[in-house]
DNA sequence: CTGTTAGCGCGTTCAA
DNA sequence: TTGAACGCGCTAACAG
């Protein structure tokens, strides 16, 4: 910038005006400083520009994996919304540690972005607090952050399994399992809850023994298919206490963690199904679980890939709805029926919540809920 | 950290010494310094780290699209490699518009990054002039840069290509349709070419009249498709001239641009395909194309989910290898035979292209090609 | 319309 | 072992 001056004859000041289009330069001036520009290559230091003005025309995204096609999405979508408005975007994956959170998000916050976005993994993001003081915006998105003031951008989960539980009981299912992930997550607790609660609302009293959540593993999933499609009523009942030596051995049910339930729904205790459309399963003792499930629902994309994997070798092919769409999902046999999530519409929400933050900073935490798309294709009549 | 100092009774210095974990400090001044950054919840800010010290840790990516699989890939690789190092990624995408890749890469020198990494779509990168006369180590990803001096790391598309069609003719099959990109695309041109090149080492004449190169729309494929599924020879000969108002009609050859033939191989003028194992195809007459194809050859992932799509309306289903692995090809019937990219090994060469160059600027422009790996499923046989 | 001065937060140089 | 002064490239706040 200086040689810029130089060469043109001019003082700093009049360089920086020209590039900054700041009114208030001659013509003649305007010409000689441009071509200087042009003929030096100079090109303004935007970190320098930041440190003197405050602006940073950065924003930071930390998520779970930038190769994940839903995070992957999410980011483009903000990339876009942020390039309209000229700024950049810095992004980093945890790979699901919380160690790696840390690191990542301090790093980006040392480079002082305009804002984070977050898809937190670790229990607190609490080491983010000297930040938040100082008046960095961080919108979580797909989780909550915890710890700290953040506003909040989540799928509508309650409304996308009602919708998959709707669709299933709509095409005569009525014992239908459910595979979700370990209910230390989030969306995890959330979904299996609002599973239960959809249940309910049709008069079927969830069989938490159809109920399978934890991390997902081919092992796990493989023995939860096993005896949720081909045993038969006694299979069912005997999964509490799995077998030693089984990795990610596959819970019953959610570590007293899914407490905040279908609360005021469906009270009494499990009796069974109601009936059930099942056609092979004679009928049980009282309250014994029910046969094979004829209808399932799996709760993460994860999940769904891995059972898609494996149906071919299990004794029977339920009904399918998974959450979270699948690229060619159309292209398998029969289509696959899935729970979308709006990756999109959850990045324009987060820079709409930010853009808003930054026009007023005290505004208190906010949530924003996006609505889920069942796209029927088909694996789910 | 002016206030961390005052905090702690000593002078700046000594606070950047503690920060950067330099020697020199007393003991008892360490822990006054520590005490004081925590009760003060100081970060040392990295812009004007950057701004005095000159290095950025700050790694510049611009990809054609975050969100394909393909660059998210690398992009994470990219990452995890960048974090070892203590380096940020920003990255963005192009969306395959120049104007944009020339915003984007501007925008993001104008954070002075350690080095950038970009996926060309422009004619030329020679816009970046100014900033690789001043030292910016660039890497061309997927494709070469033009009008700069730059690394580049590019998928052995050739060898990809061969090994496919060895499959092929390995199972027998003898006239292989092939569906490209528009040849004004590096790699269309570079596969297309591998393409012939390869069928020449069987002493197959490739039938330029199987070959169709344009850029991937619904319409199109549906076109070429319905040609060479269904036709005998004379709808395959009639291509040339397509109909007017199809929108992406398709060439039946490149442009010219694919000069750089397989030169030296297979002379003569097509005469047909020597005989083919094709079993509905009526002996052609002298020069005419062959009838149906028995397999098909897609160059990129786009041209491949088309065509699955399209599939299953056509009157019968050739074996198929398409370039690029797609998320679920073992979920579909047949299990899709794909030419993998390794995008993780793109994502570290481009990184290791970056530490040689940082180790050296004065090193000549290098090209790493990158291996390719097929992956046999089924849909080839 | 144009120029001068100061300082953003830090590392570097040299002196104490 | 510690500290004072200077400047990285730029913009804000004032002069002329």
């Amino acid at each position: 910038m200086k040689d810029v001056a130089a060469q043109a004859g001019v003082a700093l000041k009049t360089v920086s005006r020209v590039v900054n289009g700041e009114p208030g330069v001659g013509p003649g001036t305007l010409a000689r400083v441009e071509q200087a520009i042009v003929e030096l290559g100079y090109r303004r230091n935007e970190s320098a520009r930041q440190l003197r003005s405050g602006r940073a025309g950065t924003l930071a995204m930390v998520v779970r994996d930038i190769a994940d096609p839903f995070f992957a999405a999410i980011g483009r979508a903000v990339e876009m919304t942020a390039h309209r408005d000229g700024q950049v975007v810095m992004i980093g994956s945890t790979h699901e540690d919380p160690k790696r959170e840390r690191e990542v998000a301090l790093a980006f916050c040392a480079r002082r972005p305009d804002a984070l976005i977050l898809a937190p993994i670790a229990d607190s993001q609490d080491y983010l607090h000297p930040e938040v003081e100082a008046g960095l915006p961080v919108v979580a998105i797909d989780r909550p952050a915890h710890g700290i003031l953040a506003d909040t951008v989540l799928s509508d989960n309650v409304g996308g399994i009602r919708a998959a539980v709707d669709h299933l009981v709509g095409h005569g299912h009525r014992v239908i399992g459910y595979l979700g992930d370990d209910p230390v997550v989030y969306t995890a607790r959330e979904r299996v809850d609002a599973f239960r609660a959809a249940l309910a609302r049709h008069g079927i009293v969830p069989d938490e023994s159809l109920i399978r959540l934890a991390a997902p593993t081919p092992e796990g999933i493989a023995r939860s298919l096993g005896e949720l499609l081909g045993a038969g009523p006694g299979a069912a009942g005997a999964v509490p206490g799995a077998g030693p030596g089984v990795p990610g051995a596959l819970h019953g049910t959610g570590h007293g963690s899914a407490a905040l339930s279908g609360a005021g729904l469906a009270s009494g205790e499990p009796t069974g199904p109601m009936s059930g459309a099942g056609t092979e399963a004679p009928a049980g003792v009282a309250p014994v679980p029910a046969g094979p499930v004829t209808a399932l629902l799996t709760a993460n994309n994860r999940i769904t890939a891995e059972v898609l994997r494996q149906l071919p070798g299990m004794p029977h092919r339920p009904a399918l709805i998974g959450f979270d769409d699948l690229e060619l999902a159309d292209l398998i046999t029969p289509g696959l029926t899935v729970i979308a999530q709006d990756a999109e519409g959850i990045g324009r929400a987060a820079m709409e919540l930010l853009d808003t933050r930054l026009a007023d900073p005290r505004l208190p935490a906010r949530e924003v809920r996006i609505p889920t798309r069942l796209i029927v294709r088909g694996s789910a009549e």
